[in-house]
DNA sequence: TAGATTGTTAATCGATTAACAATC
DNA sequence: TAGATTGTTAATCGATTAACAATC
């Protein structure tokens, strides 16, 4: 049913509509529009429908969505009705903090251990997840399964850890490194950028100081 | 010379662009051509060209562009040239790390202060950044300038900072709560979801998944 | 049945790429 | 000057929006 050719604008947009379909949910709403989803997440009603669309009928015509219906759905496109498996790779501060943050929130994605080259670090615990010493990591993905990579290393060492994920069998990274790596194709990379995020920030603030001063408000 | 009305899609490439040079620069590259920097960067020479003019011609016919000066025009644009004082809003895990990760970093942007509603939080250092009860939030922006709100709380509490923060001379949120905040046009919001982040590469595993079962490749 | 709303095709808009004249 | 490479206009491509026939 659902094709490849999927465009990325797309994909993007389908964790924003399972937020809020999961929110109306809970709510108690049973069916929504694309009108009235539109009127709340600030998006046309077109777009709304032309992507869910995209995979498929969940609508019907004179009705609308059955707003459990469409989140389930959503989840399955999303691939949240299966357990993901995870290592951490950089045990410091970032590394930490995601251990926490993803452990408490998301049901469906499991630390099984973390890695990290500083033996201070090594040998403790991050909440329930042991952290091991980066040369145990190989075998660690593939005798446990682990699906995804969570890269929370500086810079100079993404690459290198980089090359000793590529001989596993790790699906897909989460990299939180400020580089671009370069992995064969059948590896997913999601990049999270902060420091590119934060000087898109900085690029508005200064654009919106400079359009205040031109009109003449200060 | 730079005008409004520069796509979103353009001001996404600048940092990547400004990360590239920056690498080129410390490399000791002195001039580099669109064709070239295409080729490292995997992107069209003439979206290089396209993207650059939307700010002014940097380069030279028949030279191509002087890799530190077109460093030092997009940190420019990017705002990089201003110190940005912030404070951190929820001095949880995720908040500790953006401090000491900020901190680390990126000179121009500073942590003045973390806020926190858990008198077992506040009172104490993160780094050497001082976390006060959120009480004293508003004043505290008001009084020493504060341009930037990091938001780490939890979801539910973000609506009720953000109403703090409208009443505040704040310029810009960036924001790792999972929702979308309404704030009045003058302040800048940028979000980081990292929920739909991982949404996305688990989309991604399973549409590789599925492809593999197709082609017969398991 | 009549009214509502989807699914889908067509029109529009914007962003990317290609081409080339200007110029260093 | 000749060669190289930009700046910029024109062509293409893709994504968003509008419109409407299908249908619940």
């Amino acid at each position: 049913m659902e094709d490849r050719s999927i465009s990325q604008a797309v994909i993007g947009r389908l964790p924003r509509y399972y937020r809020y379909l999961g929110d109306l949910r809970s709510e108690g709403v049973e069916r929504i529009s694309s009108q009235e989803l539109s009127g709340i997440m600030n998006v046309t009603a077109s777009q709304i429908r032309q992507d869910f669309n995209n995979f498929g009928g969940f609508g019907q015509q004179g009705y609308g969505y059955n707003v459990n219906t469409l989140y389930q759905e959503i989840g399955r496109i999303l691939g949240l009705d299966k357990i993901h498996t995870m290592v951490l790779i950089g045990a410091g501060n970032l590394g930490q903090a995601l251990v926490n943050y993803v452990s408490l929130k998301n049901r469906g994605f499991i630390f099984k251990a973390a890695f990290d080259t500083d033996p201070k670090r090594t040998g403790r615990m991050i909440a329930d997840v042991p952290v091991y010493p980066l040369e145990r990591l190989p075998e660690f993905i593939d005798a446990n399964n682990i699906e995804i990579a969570v890269l929370a290393v500086p810079r100079g060492a993404a690459a290198d850890v980089k090359d000793i994920l590529v001989h596993t069998g790790i699906k897909a990274i989460w990299n939180f490194a400020h580089v671009d790596l370069e992995v064969p194709e059948d590896i997913q990379v999601e990049n999270v950028h902060l420091h590119d995020s934060l000087m898109k920030l900085s690029y508005n603030i200064r654009c919106h100081d400079e359009e205040e001063v031109k009109s003449g408000k200060r």
